[in-house]
DNA sequence: CACAATTATGTGATCGATAACATGAGGCGT
DNA sequence: ACGCCTCATGTTATCGATCACATAATTGTG
């Protein structure tokens, strides 16, 4: 309940704008305008202040700034806790761009799930002040209205309601281009292995499918939904391999690929020669697996940096319109693990 | 220069202290009083204090606590910014352990080299306070003690001179369990493929391996250095193919092994009927894929915690002794892409 | 029961910055 | 030369907590 840290090693005193305006024979008021904006000083006054300010190898104490303004100079990003399938360049075009901006950023894993979820949620809020929040993880409604009462908060891969519409399909719409490449393949029937339904991105990856699937005429042999791992894709291959009527398999996800081929091998099936598989996600060992992964490639750091960017628009209101939230440099690679659909339909 | 966060959407201003002291009809020390110690309390001014925090929906203000106790609620994490290869398991595991501890974590990417890094390094902490810093990027020797002088700052995977010795054997142990393991089927001739050395974890794996083979009379077929990744790996294996000697290829973590399985299977070889692969670090898919890897468990969550561990034993001095820096539930797992080395040398 | 020792609570100062207001110096028109 | 306005700067209050000290309430003891 009560946290207990310690300043331990008092880190060598660092030096105030006390200090620094008697070095430089002026008010603490004007060293704090100097920092504000100094050009309203005079031009000899701000060198002063510049001077001592390097001698004493000044730094402004952001808690006390912080204090006075109430501005948070820190933003939440909320990442998954249990799962290794996060990816962490997401993270890291998050916070390149909260950086950029001049935010602190806080990573804190959101485990747990109801009322506990809730809780925690609440706990890390309260461990604020934060800016705003930007989750790579799904939140309910209700725990987001809850948050959104207190900050700004922005998950990533979810769009606002004037969004919902475009940002669903262009999202997922890589998706309409796997099927098509598998249609032009020869492939007539297709299964999915589908993510967490929670997740966004699974569920838009899921719908587009459908609907591509539909569009084109083709035959849904069925959609196993499975967690982002390999594991859980080698479980769901199994599963559909139970009514194995399909020449092509699209996983939701690499990870999910390489667990449907291990499960399409252990079957005695050969990719791509038997049956296709496509991922998503192209990480980058995807090109080194054999067979090399067909996937859809996708710019990680760009969209982490494109949602920091939604949230830090969300804080400066009027100061610059939000970006896109739409998908960013997507795009479908080929490789070996789709190939041409069997000529005489699938050996069992 | 001058930071320009903004505080959008003032947060429906939280209670203080005095409030709270109101509704309860007591001080506002008594009130601070109750969080540091209630049991200081007289049992009916507790009880009152503790409703009127309930009814008011109080969270303390930790800027203003920090502001007045100068103690760092935030310890840092510096984790690698450009590399994708970086086990985000590690930071989970670092990031519950601080929780755990009371301690927020700022997760901060550290790039650069030279005069740039140590630039960076100091902005970073100069954004500060905080507690401490747990590093999970190589730091230099003079970038390291500079910051040192600010605050505790713990290098995974580094060990402090007294522990050097059995840090650093402990740490690349398992390379000797790896080598005998080659050895025991056949293997005479083996290659390493080492990741960057400026990296602890690197280096251990490459000296334990030279001392293994060394102590096994096996002979040592080159060691290619190279990056974490599976691009790297594969174009380290194509260098160590020039001259292609060996039987087996020890790989220094499972993004190299992929890599170098995939320039092997280019080079019209089978693994592990011709060579054998090993990796390191057991990903959640390595045991999926075809072949399936040959590699060393690591239980990298207790890695980033135990990493925690002894960064906030530093930070508490004689609260707790710092817990061992050495290897964590390590463990060499006997998958497929290891097997008898081939009767008649290689097949080339 | 009185008086000291202990415990519980209240009052004012403080951390380091910015906000709000006050003051002094200079410029300029009449 | 006077007053008014502007610009640069100084003075004091403030954010929300804890610390240091003062004081009131309680306990123990001969």
């Amino acid at each position: 309940m009560t946290p207990s840290p310690a300043a331990a090693r008092p880190p060598a005193r660092a030096a105030t704008i006390y200090e620094v305006a008697r070095l430089a024979g002026v008010s603490h008021q004007t060293v704090s305008r100097f920092m504000a904006d100094r050009s309203k000083l005079k031009a000899s006054t701000s060198e002063k202040v510049e001077r001592a300010m390097a001698e004493l190898n000044y730094s402004p104490n952001l808690t006390a700034r912080s204090l006075r303004t109430k501005a948070a100079y820190r933003v939440l990003a909320l990442v998954p806790g249990s799962s290794p399938y996060f990816p962490s360049r997401m993270l890291n075009g998050a916070a390149a761009a909260a950086r950029e901006a001049g935010y602190h950023l806080d990573v804190v894993a959101l485990e747990g799930a109801g009322p506990e979820r809730t809780e925690r949620l609440r706990g890390i809020l309260d461990g604020g002040p934060f800016a705003g929040a930007l989750s790579f993880v799904p939140i309910s409604g209700t725990d987001l209205l809850q948050a959104q009462e207190r900050i700004p908060v922005v998950v990533a891969g979810e769009y606002d309601d004037k969004m919902r519409g475009r940002g669903r399909i262009s999202d997922g719409s890589a998706a309409q281009a796997i099927v098509e490449h598998l249609a032009a393949l020869g492939h007539r029937r297709i299964a999915h292995i589908a993510g967490p339904q929670e997740w966004p991105a699974a569920r838009n990856r899921l719908a587009v499918y459908r609907k591509a699937v539909h569009d084109a005429g083709l035959e849904d042999c069925g959609v196993a939904e499975a967690e982002w791992s390999a594991a859980s894709g080698y479980t769901a291959a199994q599963t559909l391999l139970a009514n194995p009527s399909f020449t092509a398999v699209f996983a939701a996800n690499d990870h999910l690929a390489i667990g449907a081929i291990r499960a399409l091998h252990d079957h005695g099936l050969r990719v791509p020669a038997d049956i296709s598989v496509v991922g998503w996600d192209d990480h980058p060992e995807s090109a080194f697996l054999v067979p090399s992964l067909t996937t859809v490639h996708m710019d990680l750091e760009a969209q982490g940096s494109r949602a920091m960017e939604q949230l830090i628009a969300a804080l400066n209101p009027g100061n610059t319109p939000p970006p896109e939230p739409g998908p960013t440099g997507m795009r479908l690679v080929l490789r070996e693990s789709s190939g041409p659909a069997p000529k005489h339909g699938q050996a069992d």
